[in-house]
RNA sequence: GGGGGAGUGCCCGAGUGGUUAAAGGGGACCGGCUGUAAACCGGUUGGCUCCGCCUACGUAGGUUCGAAUCCUACCUCCCCCA
């Protein structure tokens, strides 16, 4: 019966359709149709939301499809306000997990912060981003949480897969994790956001903010959410505490070596993601994924850093020579040199590790593999010598002077 | 308040008195292959003064010739009913 004028059915204008296709390049889904056109219209600059977990501090290239793109929003003169979630970091988010995680030391996520911050600079624009942190308003009065949580039913919280998921597993759901989009969703209501972004896993929460938004009278977000990258398995997301990440400030070379073991499946992937690109059609995969490789590394180091970075890769694996950089291994002179000792001390390996590469014949010196059986060597047959662990771990033996 | 269940090596997960340093899988590592740190194949994967010894199956005791496996207490966690 109601009459009241829908906003929904205003019809954007054909130049905001357009701008607004550009924005959702690359993107999974965008929330409402046409929501974000619509706010283009009002040709002011939109608040455009991230809200990021402290909990690992260093940023790897999975953040950075989200970065890129909020980046993308920056150049077209929107606003982006980081939220460091330092007081949903407690509580932590359940998206995609299927055990809570451990709440963090306040120090802990003061540093995480930092370094994040830091991180996220060499891809957003610092003018045009607001940093907040969501203790700031989260921080509140005991009434006014009971008044935040009197707007959600605890059916709409169930809703989302991954309880639903753990309800029929018969595993545990922390009455904490429930409250968690309720908080994020307030973060919304708090800085007054037009757009949020996030993963695909963060659909549910993006959403529920929108509901936390309209019960506070505010308008409601857009919100986008974008794909996520795998990690070097090819398989799981790629995540810090899953060790399978490339991150922002890996050095040039190692870098290089790690998108060089990504699967060649998902190099059609990478390049989208990452590069907003895809690979030549001829490439075969090596090429194509040098290619990769080379120009993040010029991304995050500098021009020429990619072509530096390849040339120490042939250098090797592909030549199977020393790098050009070898840390040294000062070693004792005074007796006989016990080498799963000295292994262990010049690689952080234990020594029974250390026994074990070599009777594999994992070990080389200047080259040459050491055989098996010979444990003690005398300091001058050492000396000097850059010895080799595996395909890619080396140090030059040195008498200590 | 009542009932039930679980705690094993980096992770997951078998194992209910004796070749158990502990199946299997994942991961990681070494090797082979490959002008990829891909894929594929083989091997290794607690520590050490390494052909032997030491430490390990939530914690502390106990039973036994012998325990991850049995008993007692404790700690931690989970599920269901109310």
């Amino acid at each position: 019966m109601s009459v009241k004028s829908h906003p929904d059915t205003t019809r954007p204008s054909e130049k905001s359709v357009l701008k607004a296709a550009e924005l959702a390049s690359h993107s999974v889904e965008v929330l409402p149709d046409g929501g974000l056109a619509l706010q283009l219209d009002r040709g002011e600059p939109l608040r455009v939301k991230l809200g990021i977990d402290p909990t690992a501090p260093d940023i790897h290239l999975g953040h950075t499809v989200v970065l890129n793109k909020l980046r993308q929003f920056q150049d077209e003169g929107h606003r982006v306000v980081l939220i460091i979630g330092d007081y949903t970091a407690r509580v932590g988010d359940p998206s995609g997990r299927s055990d809570q995680r451990p709440m963090l030391a306040p120090e802990q996520i003061d540093a995480n912060a930092r370094t994040f911050q830091e991180q996220a600079f060499k891809i957003l624009d610092r003018d045009r981003t607001d940093v907040r942190f969501n203790s700031e308003w989260l921080r509140m009065e005991p009434e006014e949480l009971l008044g935040l949580l009197a707007r959600a039913t605890v059916a709409r919280l169930l809703e989302r897969e991954d309880f639903q998921k753990r309800m029929a597993a018969g595993e545990p759901i922390s009455a904490l994790e429930l409250l968690y989009p309720l908080l994020q969703g307030y973060d919304s209501v708090a800085i007054r956001s037009d757009v949020e972004l996030g993963g695909t896993d963060q659909k549910f929460n993006l959403l529920f903010a929108r509901d936390i938004q309209a019960a506070y009278d505010c308008p409601r977000q857009t919100v986008m959410t974008m794909p996520i990258l795998p990690g070097v398995d090819g398989v799981r997301r790629m995540s810090k505490s899953l060790g399978n990440y490339i991150g922002v400030t890996d050095p040039p070379d190692e870098m290089f070596g790690k998108v060089m073991s990504i699967p060649d499946e998902n190099l059609d992937e990478y390049w989208g993601l990452l590069l907003g690109d895809e690979p030549s059609p001829g490439d075969p995969p090596n090429l194509s994924k040098r290619r990769l490789a080379s120009r993040l590394v010029d991304h995050f180091h500098g021009e020429s850093a990619g072509t530096n970075a390849e040339a120490a890769f042939n250098r090797v694996f592909v030549d199977r020579e020393v790098p050009k950089e070898i840390e040294d291994y000062a070693m004792d002179v005074e007796e006989t040199v016990h080498l799963p000792a000295a292994l262990s001390e010049a690689f952080g390996i234990s020594r029974s590790e250390a026994r074990r590469i070599i009777q594999q014949g994992g070990v080389r010196r200047d080259g040459d593999v050491l055989p098996a059986d010979e444990l003690d060597y005398a300091p001058s047959e050492l000396d000097g010598a850059v010895i080799q662990v595996g395909k890619r771990r080396f140090r030059r033996f040195q008498s200590q002077s």
